[in-house]
DNA sequence: AAGCAGGACAACCGCAATGGA
DNA sequence: ATCCATTGCGGTTGTCCTGCT
């Protein structure tokens, strides 16, 4: 039995012989593949036409790019999963002469095991749980987390017009590192949210939420949140076990793009932002742990950074001047597949609209 | 040397999406 | 609007290779 494309066509199936891809590589060479289904007619070949497609794209395309992965390749599949999932063909645009299937493979046969073998679930890539992975190999990785930006070979970039520098850059490897090492946060904590600050102050709760488990830091608790200026939110965190000593700060264009402390990670914990009550001009949101809840989504504060950026679009009419996307290694298809599950951004449409809009 | 297990990777299968008639 | 052929994609299976017993 064929595949029910070609069940009528005696076709040979299994492992392509050498005349049969050299008789395919002629073929295609001459003709071009206009029409899959007749190439192997064309051809010469009793295969079915989507084997040769097959045949083709995974094997014998000139410009595929043979051997082992880099550890750059490794690095890009690994973020790229984590926020697409096991969306193979798009994972595979972003390693040029790579194929879907041979990315898959790779998954499956090497990253997903060492994923599991460092403690990260491969298919959610959070922690599986937090005594395995402070067993782990990963504590001695760990010490890497304090590398600085330009060892950092993440995916996500972002220029800005003006110094046509790398500003901002999320590392998933950092990230995953240090939630490794990172200690527990208390089970409560408060965070000041201004009715004053209206340049990039989130409209309805959701929103709210979205900003605080935007900065949320098991190590570095937000204590203040300031404007400075139209252009800038400063944003600081404060140690919960040394309360004194401001350990970090991020610098935020109201856009939501700018530099990203690498000490602000994200916790292991889900926290449950609750709006206590409004006095002296204030609102004051309480954020309650929850138990056993499940890490916070890379995805999520993502689109709550191009939550941001639409947002501040949407309220000025135009992007702010600091921005660039032409410049930038900004990739908005990407960015866009990873908006779609997201359901927070009720204002978001598309980041189409962010790029072409203005 | 033979048998077996596990890994790597090529290929297949079935379904969904797409586009043309 | 519907049907159907084609293409694209992700999950799964099959085959070959290698290392171990």
């Amino acid at each position: 039995m064929g595949h029910h494309c070609c069940s009528k066509q005696k076709v040979k199936r299994g492992l392509w012989s050498p005349e049969e891809d050299e008789k395919l590589i002629r073929h295609i060479t001459i003709h071009g593949h206009s029409c899959w289904s007749s190439v192997p007619k064309l051809a010469g070949l009793q295969r079915c036409g989507k084997s040769c497609r097959l045949r083709w794209i995974n094997y014998l395309r000139p410009d595929l790019k043979r051997g082992c992965f880099s550890e750059q390749e490794e690095r890009t599949i690994i973020d790229v999963h984590r926020i697409l999932g096991n969306r193979w063909a798009q994972i595979a645009k972003h390693l040029p002469g790579r194929t879907d299937n041979e990315v898959k493979n790779f998954w499956n046969s090497a990253i997903k095991k060492k994923l599991i073998a460092q403690g990260f679930d491969p298919n959610t890539h959070n922690l599986l749980s937090r005594n395995h992975h402070q067993n782990n190999k990963i504590k001695s990785s760990c010490k890497s987390k304090t590398s600085n930006h330009p060892n950092s070979t993440s995916v996500f970039t972002i220029e800005t017009l003006s110094s046509s520098k790398e500003v901002g850059v999320i590392s998933m490897d950092i990230i995953k590192a240090s939630l490794a090492a990172l200690p527990l946060i208390a089970s409560t904590t408060t965070i000041t949210i201004p009715h004053s600050q209206t340049s990039w102050d989130p409209l309805c709760e959701s929103s709210l939420t979205s900003t605080i488990y935007n900065y949320m830091n098991p190590v570095s608790i937000p204590t203040t949140t300031n404007i400075e200026n139209s252009n800038l939110a400063t944003i600081e965190y404060q140690n919960q076990s040394t309360s004194n000593n401001l350990l970090s700060s991020s610098s935020l264009t109201p856009s939501g793009f700018g530099i990203i402390n690498e000490n602000c990670m994200w916790d292991v914990t889900d926290f449950e932002p609750q709006l206590i009550r409004s006095t002296n001009g204030q609102e004051e949101v309480q954020l309650v742990q929850e138990e056993g809840a499940q890490v916070l989504q890379l995805q999520e504060n993502i689109c709550q950074e191009v939550y941001k950026v639409n947002h501040e679009f949407n309220n000025n009419g135009q992007i702010s001047e600091n921005v660039t996307f032409d410049n930038s290694n900004f990739d908005f298809e990407f960015v866009d597949s990873a908006l779609m599950p997201c359901e927070i951004f009720a204002n978001v449409n598309s980041i189409d609209q962010l790029a072409w809009d203005c």
